[in-house]
Formats: C-alpha cells, sequence, structure tokens
DNA sequence: CCCATAATGATAACAAGATCTCATTAATGA
DNA sequence: TCATTAATGAGATCTTGTTATCATTATGGG
C-alpha cells in the first residue's frame, strides 16, 4: 500500500500553496523548507505517482524542463515571467483561434503562452 | 572566410523546399535526398552559422527539440500534426491576448501552439 | 593549377534532465 | 510493540540532444 510519508505530505503542499506549475527543481527547494534533507529522487518519484494517481498533471513548456501542477482545473493557459523565470495559470482562453488553421487542418486542441514579467519582477 | 559546400547548398535547400520549422533530423534527412553521406555534426555546423548569419532563427516548441525556421518571416504561430510529428507554420494571429493577463502582470510576447492532423495524415 | 585552410564525417565527449541502485529509515497492520 | 516492507537519500547510471576532436577532403584565392 501507499504509505503517507513526511516526504509526500510536504510535496503535495507546495502543489495546493503555489498553485502554478513547478519544475521538480521547484517542487523539491519548497519541499525542502518542510523536510530540508529530502533528495531529487524522492520528488520524482512523488511525481510520478501523484500524475498516475490524477492528483497532478504534467505541463510541457517552450524550452524548458516538464513542470507538473495540480489537475482538474478549467481550461487555462501559461504565462512565463522573464525575471525571476516562474511560470503562472492564467484563466480563459483567447478562443477564435480556428481562423489561424490552415485549409485542410484539423485542430484537436491548443496551448498558447505568453511571456512577460510577474508583478514582483516588474 | 565561409566556403560553399554542397553539403550547406542542400541544407540551405531544405529550408526553402520545406518552408517549416525542422528538427536537426529532419534538415539531416532532407539534405541526405542530395548529399547520401552527410553527417549530423555538419547539420548542427551549419545550423549554427545559420543563425548566426540571421538566415534561419530557433523555434521552442513545448516537450520537443528546438527546431529552425528561416528568419524574417511575418509574425506567425505553428501546428503541429499528431499523425506525422511535423510541424507548420500558420499566419496570423488571434490578437486580444492581452484580457488573459492578470492584473498586474505585464505581457512582452506570446507562443500559440495549435495541435490535431495535417492534411496527409487526416 | 596549387596550396592554405575551411569544411566534412565519424565518433567521442558533454550536458541536463530523469531514472535506477542499494543500504538505511520509518509507516502501518497485526 | 514488532515485523514487514514501502519509502527515502545519495549518488551512480542512463537518455537525448548537442558540441568537440581529429584525420581527411575539397573550396577558392593567388
Amino acid at each position: 500500500m501507499q504509505r503517507d510519508t513526511a516526504q509526500r505530505r510536504a510535496i503535495r503542499r507546495v502543489f495546493s500553496r503555489e498553485n502554478r506549475p513547478l519544475t521538480p527543481q521547484e517542487v523539491l527547494a519548497g519541499a525542502q523548507s518542510t523536510v530540508p534533507q529530502m533528495g531529487l529522487a524522492t520528488v520524482y518519484r512523488a511525481l510520478k505517482s501523484l500524475t498516475e494517481g490524477g492528483t497532478v498533471m504534467v505541463v510541457d513548456v517552450p524550452g524548458e524542463p516538464q513542470r507538473y501542477e495540480l489537475a482538474g482545473k478549467d481550461h487555462h493557459h501559461h504565462f512565463s515571467c522573464r525575471g525571476c523565470g516562474r511560470m503562472f495559470e492564467m484563466d480563459g482562453c483567447p478562443g477564435d483561434l480556428e481562423q489561424l488553421v490552415p485549409t485542410g487542418f484539423v485542430m484537436e486542441d491548443h496551448e498558447v503562452f505568453i511571456y512577460g514579467r510577474c508583478p514582483d519582477c516588474r
């Protein structure tokens, strides 16, 4: 059976506290404020089981390692801050993307990334 | 000085023939139809000098290696085919992305990726 | 046509991110 | 409380993409 360890509690806590897509390194750094000696392998193991269990989802980002965010949210997109490198969630959707799709192509999905400065880095 | 070799001619030719963002592997495969014994290192060297010379640009894609496309085009976005894995260019822009940006954030740039099926893979 | 040297091809070396190994620790059912 | 065994931490290992090495080839100015 799955055991409830201090490490996994700390990792789950980081996700609900931050509520944005996190890299494994960010998860580690956040969780180490509770369990200072935590190792990166523990983070990867937890991310794997959280992903398989449907608690978190993978977010693929252009030119960066994968991030992970809490699953079950409404459709949304992401904002990447060029100051601190953090990624944030943005509610909503531009809609009307069908106009971009050339004749003969079929759209199944889309992603939007906005780059700029977060409030802390302006 | 820079020499004009059969390999570099073939690589430049692949870009104008395909007119879409290519991975180094795709560039190699395309160029090998002209210069069959071409090596991957030659492709990377050519991509580096073409990028530095402003002829091609890097395209960062979510969850994939970098691609390269001809520079100097109008603002556009990309379509990724789930059938063949090729990436295509789409003219235009959804506009009105400012509405997505939460208060306090400053937008500097954006990227849109559409996923689906290309005409060949429908 | 020559020759200096830029470019090439094959492969080794690197880099970064992710996974595996294994001895040790600790959560949980009995 | 105890014993089983899942989970952990540290670091080795693997993977994928990219760059470096080096002997050989071949471009292009003189």
